[in-house]
DNA sequence: TATTGACTATATCAATTCGATATATGACAA
DNA sequence: TTGTCATATATCGAATTGATATAGTCAATA
């Protein structure tokens, strides 16, 4: 699914400015399961309005540079729609920096993976935080789309966000389980083999 | 980390072909945390060796092309170790265009949002079977390596393929619980909203 | 029996995407 | 005062993907 996709499916919860969208796949609504970079969502942009799938008006903002508010053309919704019904979903991908260092951990110090796996419960524990469309600290802004107009939350979204929460503690219980065990046999490990 | 270095770690394991790394990235013991394609990992073998950090032997075989078996130098086997310990590791990300697409289920047929839920578990039952390391099925190759000489998996693979496991079975057991839910509330949805 | 698809194996390349940087301004903290 | 963070758009080199080419074996299937 290419960032264009993925611009039109952002926009499909109303208006949004790049940054805004950006937003949504750093902190926001998508963050936990899509990736997209503002140097590949404003070329996005930029191609969608030639397309005609998108438009924008421009607004003025004080002492600020102005902001180019995106909307969905009715081609741009139903293009959108096409494509969900059509393509054929790429396989999931999880890619972990933390996860393949650890894979070494009998190559590096034990505290090295003592603070390796904090910082990976760490980002889980603020993932989470991020996922849960019950958090008050997540303000009601562009960047958190996927209610409708009482402010319910759509049944989609709830199960993807549950199904995220899910995998999150369920990595959090596991290091909560098993750190300890690997730190030990790591320990051990290292006083055989000096 | 760049395709480089995660062949420099797949190299960790013993030599391998560049098509025997790609298996670690795509089936092996990587594959549940960290992505690379032939396209990237070819260009990468042949830069580390211009860089001494490898080297291959070219071994001829019977009515098939010619193998390029890499092997880690001891600068190869430094150069890692000092990266893993310099570098920030990168935050997790993970990228699911099926939980994309069930963001707007409301917009698709029911009978394709049960359809994707389906495709999403099974998925995740095949990678369970994968990561298990008693996988009775799972070849005793060079595309999983992680094991020391007496076979025994090595500390820091066992919890990083434990915590892959508790994820996917997570993932399982929340469809398990919440998808039929999901289908009548979108039933619901659908009856109300013509 | 022919052909289709899958597997082993290397290699290249266009298109896409990332990540860093530039520009501009305000707010707030050290 | 200096730094850094947030808003906002934009560009661009570098890295990576995904498709394709080449080439042979093997198994299944129509």
């Amino acid at each position: 699914m290419d960032v264009r996709t993925l611009c039109l499916g952002a926009l499909m919860g109303g208006e949004a400015t790049g940054y805004e969208i950006r937003k949504m796949f750093e902190d926001g609504a998508f963050s936990h399961f899509q990736i997209a970079s503002l140097g590949s969502i404003y070329p996005a942009l930029t191609k969608l309005t030639q397309d005609g799938l998108v438009t924008f008006v421009e607004q003025e903002q004080e002492n600020r540079p102005d902001k180019k508010i995106y909307r969905l053309t009715s081609e741009g919704r139903q293009k959108f729609i096409r494509t969900l019904l059509q393509v054929r979903p790429a396989a999931d991908r999880y890619r972990s920096d933390i996860l393949f260092t650890l894979t070494f951990a009998e190559e590096l110090p034990v505290e090295m993976t003592d603070a390796l796996i904090d910082e990976f419960a760490a980002r889980h524990e603020a993932m989470t935080q991020m996922i849960d469309p019950h958090n008050p600290d997540k303000p009601h802004s562009a960047a958190n789309p996927g209610r409708d107009e009482d402010g319910n939350l759509k049944p989609g979204c709830q199960f993807v966000a549950g199904l995220g929460q899910a995998m999150c503690e369920a990595s959090l219980r596991f290091i909560r389980e098993n750190k300890q065990g690997l730190i030990d046999d790591l320990k051990k490990f290292k006083a055989n083999k000096p």
